[in-house]
RNA sequence: GGGGCGGUAGCUCAGCCGGUUAGAGCAGAGGACUCAUAAUCCUUGGGUCGUGGGUUCGAGUCCCACCCGCCCUACCA
């Protein structure tokens, strides 16, 4: 297999599908879909893999209590939750893989039953603290001195009262074994966990020496069984981390897996970074795979200074905010009011004012105006540009520069926000050109001279416009097309999708003699939001 | 308890190894213009840089203590 086939493949998490969809978890989504849709632009085979995670106690408790088996229960929130979400938004993900998938479980059980097989295994007791009305395991840190009755005791913090002690038969996985070889491997591989915060909390987290993990519960059913010992169910996390491999034909379609695994990027929420930089690594070490190229830890979205927490979920769900803004706006505005592998504040106020000053102001009146000129002056026909001078240079140059840094920022660094930014600041001197040269006088001199700047300053500003929506495709898919259309631009130079954005910033590429029309404006101002 | 991060203009944030009048975007104010989604372009704002000390010729920028928010991690029984 030449390294060139080798798939650019990019994994979110699987999310729990026990938990509403929310704007934390579409995030994360989002971001991958931006990431791979600019990979696919730059004419690269990219492989997009979301899905959800099903199984698990919590899981089984929720359909019990709505009457139904978990399996029903589950198919029906993937059906009427998640993969509207991916609608919502306007993911274009290649592939989603549910956990309960044949495909998935008989993998799993393949690759446990060979890591079993090879030593890495063994029954141990599982000895661990139990809060009754959480219905959870409790770590110490979850656990506080109880007071009152309870003094002298531990209780949970949540419920403030004691927990028990159970004692359970367990299969162990050797994680302690592989303590030194997965700090040797963040060293040689500085890249591997990013942001560089949450490769320092990993390491400083894995230098103290890892425990061995346990991998399975015999307390209940719903979950994938163990298959030399059927009594027990594996640990969701270790079920559901394997969905990476198993997605993209791992023991099934080699050709497939040859082609796409490793992964190039694991996009996960930095509350479960530790899963997928110390655990998934070292199951994969174990089973001699080779391991993802990096894991990304992004930040969270803050709402009110306030973490977005599944507990207090009054939540916002991605439909709340497509519904008014539209899947573009809401694309555009994760990706650059929040810089990510950093926490972000999210506010109605501060989507509404960029919005409005970004999208609809800077961006949307940029093209208007560019349009409804070329109708007005030149019929809706591109004119030549042949006075093109330094004024149109500066444009040019400006344009190859903000290409080169948009293509850096976005498609290797993940700084989605820095890459905005420069196609931003772009359509800003854009404007700034318009105004400067004044298109609407020199309109009104009819010197052959002037006729020929007046269509050089049109050509200049639609020619920006071209690279611009080859720029915005992968964040902003539905108003890039608009733009494209209304530029006359597929007649020439065929499907936006299809334009290479690496490419984008060779200057002159839109042809004289397109046919530039004024359609719907790209994002129409609104009405004030009113909160929440 | 230990470790880390953050607290800078109304809002969101920049400010690298200390050095002339502390910056950007948005909001606000004034002006220009009229091709455009009353849009665009130009100009403008004086904020105890969390608090209190200290080092220094000079400190958001270093040191100490403290307050507030958050993250990682422990002990113990």
């Amino acid at each position: 297999m030449a390294s060139s086939d080798k798939s650019y493949y990019v994994t979110t998490p699987i999310y729990y599908v026990n938990d509403a969809p929310h704007i934390g978890s579409a995030y994360t989504t989002t971001a991958g879909d931006v990431l791979t849709r600019w990979h696919r632009q730059r004419g690269e085979n990219v492989w997009y893999l979301t899905g959800t995670d099903e199984h698990g106690e919590k899981l089984l408790r929720t359909a019990r209590a709505n009457g139904v088996s978990p399996q029903e229960w589950t198919d029906k929130l993937v059906r009427e939750a998640w993969l509207p979400v991916l609608e919502t938004i306007d993911a274009a993900n290649d592939d989603f893989i549910r956990t309960t998938e044949k495909r998935h479980t008989e993998r799993v059980q393949e690759f446990w039953q060979n890591l079993h097989d090879a030593g890495e295994v063994y029954k141990g007791s599982y000895e661990g603290l139990y809060c009754v009305a959480c219905e959870e395991h409790k770590l110490p840190g979850d656990l506080e001195e109880g007071t009152g009755e309870y003094a002298g005791q531990l209780v949970c913090k949540v419920h403030h009262r004691p927990v028990e002690t159970i004692r359970e038969e367990n299969y162990f996985f050797k994680l302690s074994q592989y303590t030194d070889k997965l700090l040797a491997y963040y060293e040689e591989h500085p890249e591997f966990v990013q942001p560089a915060t949450a490769r320092n909390e990993v390491v400083s987290f894995v230098k103290q020496g890892l425990q061995d993990l346990s991998i399975s519960r015999t307390s209940f059913d719903w979950g994938i069984p163990i298959p030399w010992d059927t009594k027990h169910v594996l640990y969701v996390w270790i079920d559901a981390l394997l969905n990476y491999v198993t997605a993209v034909g791992y023991g099934s379609d080699e050709e497939k897996f040859e082609r796409t695994w490793p992964a190039d990027v694991h996009l996960v929420g930095k509350d479960i970074l530790r899963f997928h930089a110390v655990i998934w690594p070292a199951m994969l070490m174990a089973a001699g795979l080779p391991l993802p190229k990096k894991v990304f830890g992004h930040g969270w979205l803050l709402v009110g200074g306030e973490k977005m927490s599944k507990t207090k979920l009054t939540g916002i769900a991605p439909a709340q905010i497509t519904d008014h803004f539209g899947s573009d706006a809401y694309r555009y505005y994760f990706m650059r009011a929040i810089p990510f592998g950093q926490d972000g504040s999210f506010s109605w106020e501060d989507l509404n004012a960029r919005y409005t000053s970004e999208l609809a102001n800077d961006y949307g009146n940029l093209a208007s105006r560019v349009a409804a000129m070329v109708g007005k002056y030149f019929g809706g026909v591109l004119p030549e540009a042949s006075a093109h001078g330094p004024a149109e240079q500066t444009i040019a140059d400006a344009l190859a520069a903000a290409v080169a840094t948009a293509d850096e920022r976005i498609g290797e660094a993940l700084d989605f926000q820095g890459g905005l930014n420069a196609v931003f600041d772009f359509i800003k001197l854009v404007n700034g050109y318009l105004t400067e040269q004044e298109p609407w006088k020199v309109a009104k001199d009819e010197s052959a001279e002037g006729q020929a700047r007046l269509a050089t300053i049109l050509y200049t500003a639609a020619e920006s416009l071209r690279a611009v929506a080859v720029l915005l495709n992968a964040v902003m898919p539905k108003s890039s097309a608009a733009l494209w259309d209304s530029l006359g631009a597929e007649a020439s130079l065929g499907e936006l999708a299809k334009q290479p954005v690496q490419d984008a910033g060779r200057w002159g590429q839109l042809p004289a003699g397109s046919v530039v029309t004024k359609g719907a404006v790209l994002f129409p101002r609104l009405e004030e939001r009113a909160e929440g």
